[in-house]
DNA sequence: TTGTTATTTGTGTGCGCACACACAATACAA
DNA sequence: TTGTATTGTGTGTGCGCACACAAATAACAA
């Protein structure tokens, strides 16, 4: 009872027609008869049958160019494994003919993120996956790249925008909502304080930081029992200047809760591990040196934002896009991992799954 | 500067051969003279030779049989996102050849447990990828099937013994930690009683039921300020005496956390939300009653056991051990995830991505 | 040397599909 | 009617590999 294969010839015998025109009813192309495009449509469902990916994908053997535009990891630890993700998609897919072109721009130089866009452009591309840094430079390129049919799918950072197909990453609100639940819960003082640092440069404020602060906000609008204070602090890659402007803001609230906006919580704890004892923290991302502080104690959750997976899932959907001509999702969000010191190591292993998966 | 494909043809050329003696090579099959051999190895290291995914699974045209033993979930809702995760993977896969029989049996009857496993048995598969629950058959039949060659995946509870190629599932004792550790913080009482709470059947009784109640009771060996009490519950089918049986353990301890080492926690609470007003509870799986417990504040935590995953990971070792050889890891664990009001939608959601996974 | 067998190697075909090209059928104008 | 577009359809080739079978060569005995 082997299950008998069917295939365009046999679809085209009991249609009465040939392979050719089963073949451009099937990619919607050239001249058919409106009475063969009938017969062939009622075989193709009478029959069941489902064109061979396999087949399929050999027979198109035409390389297809991808840009990938995201920033270097030099400077931001972040990104490496959004990187490893993008490489191992990108490896995955070279035998369906995806020729992946990687673009890395400097996180803290907008001009660096131009200069990529345009080397995009000077390529003959079918698509970019595209990590935004630079809102309004971002906004100007997906706008260009719509009007040259190029589609792009964006990571990590949400713009408010219809001209992009697909966007993949966390939806920042909620995670804000569930650092807000982190620190409630532990918290064993009354009236405690919370304070929100955003320790990141103008030049890559974008919308996703201000998501995750409305959202931890908002889960105590309604509580008069909690203070919560926000501060930013843009002056951190000078370090001198940096532990200044720290020490006088602990020193002034004295938190009971820090709630870090993004993977610089291991820059606090690098210089006031002691006198954050009794603070309970949340930082996001596992990136090495956070991973540490959280075995250690000293950070108490990280919310994980699944670099790897968006990367790996960025290249994927585009390929997916251009090989089977799968539509993505528009808004694909990926989960909102709480990690503590008991489960921290599988999600730094996860990545494994992936190489596992075809 | 395309990306030159490099074909066996190609390596034939440079060693000097023909396409037949490399594929010799390539399949370690037939006779090939050791100097051929050696010209040929030295060839696809040189040109970097890999054969091609696509071509070879499309020209390895013939059927693999593996057989799928996983209980019904009529009975039990967990199963249910195991068998949708099974049904995807198949589905993925039946281009290349791999035709699955999902066999189902009854979660409280050995005996159809064993049946499954002869029907397997007398099917012609080559491997099996088995939901063990019933641990003495299970470690007959692993012994049974390895004596006659086949491989066998174990998702969802390990077993001691080196019968089978890979697990994929939980660490549970990790599992027990990680529970431990979210009613630890989220505690303000002093002096707390922590009840373990196993509603199971001596059937189902598994090695990691075990290994939860182990990992859990370790947090807190050397916390002498915490009280941990142990209860197993048999008695779950019949409403009656369960309540009966909960109402004399909840008076007994008054806990101030509960720890459902299963997902049956929405059993417990169906009958005492008011009583556990003041409980936290953590439960396992993100079967639909407990979600909604969760969401309305009942029950605090879930962890996730990636039902989903461990289907479509099960099926998919399987499917890339005999399309590509590729042998899978021994111990594969899956995240424990922590699962919040503020973030179970996306746990909830995640099988999406893996629709777009390839 | 020739005949016989064992070993090694080469060639051809098919997997199912995409696409180019050739050709047939029809329409419409001169 | 013939000629020329236009529309519709069929055939053939190749993607890269796996495998069966044929052919060639080596090994060995008589």
């Amino acid at each position: 009872m082997k299950n008998q294969q069917i295939r365009i010839i046999d679809v085209a015998k009991m249609a009465g027609v040939s392979a050719g025109t089963v073949d451009r009813v099937l990619h919607n192309r050239g001249k058919v008869s409106e009475s063969s495009r009938e017969k062939v449509q009622k075989a193709i469902t009478n029959l069941g049958f489902k064109r061979n990916k396999i087949a399929s994908a050999l027979a198109l053997k035409k390389q297809i160019h991808i840009a990938i535009i995201t920033p270097n990891f030099a400077k931001d630890l972040y990104w490496k494994d959004v990187y490893s993700g993008i490489v191992a998609a990108t490896k995955r897919f070279e035998d369906f003919g995806i020729e992946a072109h990687i673009l890395e721009y400097d996180l803290f130089d907008a001009q660096t993120f131009q200069d990529k866009i345009d080397e995009a452009l000077s390529l003959n591309i079918k698509g970019v996956l595209l990590a935004p840094q630079f809102t309004s430079a971002a906004l100007n390129a997906l706008y260009k790249l719509k009007s040259k049919g190029i589609d792009v799918i964006l990571i990590n950072s949400y713009l408010e925008t219809d001209n992009f197909a697909s966007y993949i990453g966390q939806n920042s609100y909620q995670s804000g909502l569930l650092a807000a639940r982190l620190l409630s819960t532990s918290n064993k003082k009354p009236n405690p304080n919370f304070l929100i640092l955003d320790i990141s440069s103008k030049a890559d404020k974008a919308y996703h930081y201000k998501q995750k602060i409305l959202g931890f906000k908002s889960f105590f609008t309604d509580k008069e029992d909690v203070n919560v204070f926000e501060k930013n602090i843009d002056q951190f890659q000078n370090k001198k200047q940096f532990k200044l402007i720290l020490k006088s803001i602990l020193n002034e609230y004295s938190p009971d809760g820090l709630f870090v906006t993004n993977s610089r919580a291991h820059l606090i704890l690098d210089l006031f591990k002691n006198q954050l004892k009794n603070t309970t923290i949340v930082g996001f991302d596992l990136v090495e040196p956070n991973v540490e502080y959280l075995q250690q104690g000293h950070i108490h959750y990280l919310i994980n934002q699944n670099a790897f997976q968006q990367g790996y899932l960025g290249v994927n959907h585009l390929a997916q896009l251009y090989i089977f001509k799968r539509l993505p999702q528009k808004i694909n969000y990926l989960p909102l991992d709480v990690v503590l010191p008991e489960n921290v190591d599988y999600y730094v292993n996860e990545k494994r799954y992936f190489d596992y998966i075809l």
